[in-house]
DNA sequence: CTGAAAGCGCTTACAG
DNA sequence: CTGAAAGCGCTTACAG
């Protein structure tokens, strides 16, 4: 164990490797050219020592920040809590730093503490979560700041920035197969909020699917609900109190799915038994209620991880000419199966 | 508008107050003495020139690191992520970065990771959440090295820190109170896990509201819960399935109160009208289920603010003797009265 | 492809 | 009570 006591430096570095300190950095910064020769011993050297640079001195002498920036709305939404984690997590792993606001209030409000977060805290990229992120007003502001930005699962305008989503219509489509392969025919469906695109094309997979199975969606196993349990409440009375009931329920989030739980308890319908559900998201709610929910994961840290990717690549600040891949970063999703459904 | 285009930088404010670079820094870290008519003038030229100290740079030079560690065991619990947000917000507006580690895993990596936080990172404090801040060893491996930290809601061993905690006895008492002012007099009670401190006081909170107001306790009203969703399940059952049913339960946490409201639809027990339910956190599914609980808030975002202003405000670094207050600092809770509970 | 010099914005010792 | 000097660990020009 080569167990330096106190930090080495590039100086350290630049000794054991018999190299200037100017070297070490380009080698580090791998942006200059360095002969493969002396980067592999600058390489070697640098970790035997156990070096890693001090993000200070960095942000001190450079003209980066090493700073990103993370806006949201609403902290209250499931994701962001695991947004932030594993967005601070990244941000170590690069030597960067995660500055967080909350960015609520009128549209001047929302404008400013973007402002302030560009102009004061300098940081070389933004990350913008939903449904901020549907803000066009913050957006100019931001091209007009020249900061590059990642926007997560945007509902709407996907050509005027890079952004990491997930496939909300393969998810839905991947569930009710998920239910059919169970053995269920008669499967109803509570929509989300109208104003989400999410909700679309959550909607429009189960549609498809249940098409592609030749399985007909009677108008009554249709419910509009609004992402909130009460609205889930409410369409799984609507749903459950016919005479022809279905016999799965896939809620278009967690929080409607585990309304439907709740409503088929009070009918005696057991969860699974008499009645399948299924939801989406897979929030903490999932694995709270009883039995736990058979939903899909979003692929939260992924998201971060690859948000966090882009913008300390240093690829979106080049020309949008040059950059290496499209807008669009898709990341996979994950059915969870629990015990909410039962194999007819 | 006295609007710098560019930041300015402590030797603007040298300049502008007519001093040298070296009395400003006095004055901005308000150590040395320095008469009160320059301590004057610099603030004022400073706060003229909306002077910020660059961080980095202090960084750099000085010994402290400005960065405030914070370790948590379980990323799930719920208010790890609210602590978080609050804790971010907090070292923002005090010139602090805060580095956030999960601790999990073996008691060896557990304290690796905690060393590694000190070691590396070079920390000037330590948050530490529960339940990990109950670990003893690494309070003594804290200790050791040297770093002051802080504990948060911590269960025993309260002489060996400084920590921020809630007086969950008195909420307990309280809440109690509530629900016999508001005429119930057959309380059912789910006691929390019996591993933790808090459920003790919660049970002796609520046993010692019932005994002031002359109230009985039958041992049918009291049943062992685990906090867990599922654990209020089954309490719930076996205390409704009786004969002689009370008319509120007081579940120790957001979690069983939302499985009584579960059990008690499916009994055809409709919240509040047949039956009073109250938690206990005000965690998210608190204000997600139907009706809204009434419960407890714990007072997250200030024990956040408490702790991090106990960490830099370098009080914690004097010697025992010299401190000013005592370890224990207790935060106000809030009753948050919603839809569960019914005016007999 | 590589290096010597200067400087980023502060603080730490050392003087006075 | 106040200041001139040196230095924290890097990077940015500028040379070669």
């Amino acid at each position: 164990m080569a167990s330096a006591k106190t930090k080495s430096t590039i100086q350290d570095v630049a000794q054991l490797a018999g190299v200037s300190k100017m070297t070490v950095s380009r080698v580090l910064n791998n942006d200059a050219k360095v002969s493969d020769k002396t980067r592999e011993k600058v390489q070697k050297a640098a970790a035997s020592l156990n070096y890693l640079p001090n993000i200070s001195a960095r942000r001190l002498a450079s003209s980066k920040s090493y700073f990103i920036g993370l806006l949201y709305e609403n902290p209250s939404e499931g994701y962001v809590s695991q947004f932030l984690l594993s967005a601070l997590k990244s941000c170590r792993q690069r030597g960067y730093h995660l500055v967080v606001d909350e960015c609520q209030g009128s549209e001047q409000e929302k404008l400013q503490i973007t402002r302030d977060l560009v102009e004061q805290t300098r940081v070389d990229g933004v990350i913008l979560l939903p449904p901020f992120c549907n803000n066009l007003q913050v957006l100019a502001l931001l091209d007009e700041l020249k900061v590059p930005y990642v926007r997560v699962s945007p509902d709407a305008n996907l050509e005027v920035s890079p952004f990491v989503c997930m496939d909300d219509y393969q998810a839905a489509f991947d569930m009710t197969n998920h239910l059919i392969d169970q053995g269920h025919q008669q499967i109803g469906f509570i929509v989300g909020h109208q104003n989400l695109g999410a909700s679309r094309l959550r909607y429009q997979g189960f549609l498809d699917a249940m098409r592609s199975a030749q399985l007909a969606v009677p108008p009554s196993f249709i419910e509009q609900g609004q992402f909130s349990f009460k609205s889930g409440l409410q369409a799984a009375e609507n749903m459950l109190k016919q005479d022809l009931r279905p016999t799965a329920i896939f809620a278009s989030n967690d929080d409607m799915a585990a309304a439907v739980v709740s409503v088929a308890n009070s009918l005696s319908l057991p969860v699974p038994e008499k009645l399948s559900v299924v939801g989406f998201d897979d929030t903490p709610l999932a694995t709270t209620i009883w039995p736990h929910l058979t939903t899909i994961r979003q692929p939260i840290t992924e998201m971060a991880e690859q948000a966090i990717d882009l913008l300390t690549s240093g690829q979106l600040t080049l020309p949008p000419s040059q950059r290496l891949s499209d807008l669009r970063h898709v990341i996979e999703f994950q059915l969870m199966q629990r015990d909410s459904v039962k194999h007819l």
